[in-house]
DNA sequence: CAGTGGTCTAGACCACGAG
DNA sequence: TCGTGGTCTAGACCACTGG
């Protein structure tokens, strides 16, 4: 039956006994293994697996949609092109996370503009405000939610030997991130993102950036060490969980004297 | 014979017949999908089949290299994928062009604040300058050229309904692009990436930016309509052919009061 | 050694575009 | 109606990992 050329979207069972019924109106074609890709989706998001476990192999997820090896390939090669997966040769595919992967700051562009990361170091964290307030209409629009509903600020530092080289300041929906403290954000060592994902079951999937040039107001000037009107990189981010739902907006001020913000095009 | 497990990188045969020396010691392991791809990827940068051509059908290629339909469809998969080659369903398998690609610009990040793409209009282009100099220290470096070696220098303004937005600055390399003139620069309607595989059968296939926040200095200012001080985005572009080989320095100033740079992580 | 992902094949059939 | 790319299958074998 998954055989049949009369695939109407969502029409694969999960695990049930094959019994779809025929659209005779079938206008949008979708192929099996987009069906099959956003069934693992749904998995993902229901928690079946969480972030760095081990999800059932080729053939076992093959048995279970009643589709050949090669389908659940296909669907599984687009989702880990969309780093949603991970595949390890010999071992299994394994649900991508941000935590234990070593490249810390996934979404973070900034480089050092002699030297490598490595001997740059570890970023110095500082946590400046972390408080409980009403979504502004800007913030609110952005989340998807509505104008004074609950959300969390948090303002930060990020120091490279000593040196500040970011200001960044970030909302989070107040539901999601029911209990988030400053307490919690200041002891925690490691990516904020894996954070997100051990404590509040929220993984950040992908984001959206724009950037401009701006001078530096007096307040972010101090913070940063420069003078006011420096030219920085206003970097405005606006994160993605599974669903494309938005779950984090956050604004960087960062400096550009010694780094650069690095983009591949192709 | 391209069944053999013994694929030794470069073993397949172009056209002849089949007779690889079976290599003892074969430490790289190459699949075969990968080996059609560089043969794919040479019949390019030989210029077999030009920009906007279209290629063999995937059948014939599998005819010509010996190996199976689905195999030569993996390695079409990733130039596809690579924006080397694009595939239309019914009509076939093309190689990528700057040119009648709707998408002007392909590698301009920069969009209005407000409204779309359209209603901003085509951009109107001013060529300030464009001559023929020897390569500062920096210039030849990137380029892979030696000091001193002939490159050329273009300096031009975009706007956007009669507003500068971008002042930038390139530098290409003597050998290749002999004979520019600013005349054919002027004249030419459509993104100077076009008129480059045209006129000099160089295809840019992938790019770095390193991008930074300055304060704009007087003549920039001036071209740009702004303030001397003005922050301004400085993106600084490598552009590469075919081979990863380094084929245009460009140096752009962006004002970013009414539009941003946008970037999708993932 | 067994189990996983990775490659390759051969063949069937579908969707799309153009004559 | 034909030729193209797109999907799906079934099965064989290879490469990598870990017990």
């Amino acid at each position: 039956m998954p055989t049949s050329t009369q695939n109407s979207p969502e029409a694969v069972p999960a695990d049930a006994g094959a019994s779809a019924a025929f659209e005779n109106t079938a206008p949008a074609f979708s192929p099996l293994y987009q069906q099959i890709k956003t069934l693992i989706l749904r998995s993902l998001q229901a928690g079946e697996w969480k972030p760095g476990d081990m999800i059932p192999s080729e053939f076992d997820l093959a048995a279970r949609f009643r589709v050949s090896q090669g389908t659940v390939r296909k669907a599984i090669d687009a989702l880990a092109t969309d780093n949603l997966l991970v595949r390890r040769q010999g071992k299994g595919t394994f649900v991508a996370t941000h935590a234990e992967q070593h490249i810390q700051y996934r979404f973070l562009r900034l480089l050092p503009d002699t030297g490598s990361l490595e001997e740059q170091g570890p970023a110095e964290r500082r946590i400046v405000e972390c408080r409980r307030l009403r979504a502004p209409a800007e913030v609110a629009r952005q989340l998807g939610l509505r104008t004074g509903d609950a959300v969390l600020q948090v303002k930060r530092v990020l120091a490279f030997s000593g040196a500040p080289a970011i200001l960044e300041e970030l909302w989070l929906p107040g539901g999601p991130f029911k209990g988030l403290t400053i307490e919690a954000l200041s002891d925690d060592k490691g990516p904020m993102y894996a954070l997100f994902e051990t404590q509040f079951g929220v993984r950040m999937v992908r984001a959206v950036e724009k950037i401009k040039a701006v001078s530096a107001d007096e307040d972010t000037a101090a913070l940063l060490g420069v003078a006011p009107g420096y030219p920085l990189l206003s970097v405005e981010r606006l994160a993605f969980t599974y669903n494309d739902e938005p779950m984090e907006l956050r604004r960087g001020f960062y400096r550009t004297d010694a780094r650069h913000y690095r983009n591949e095009l192709s």
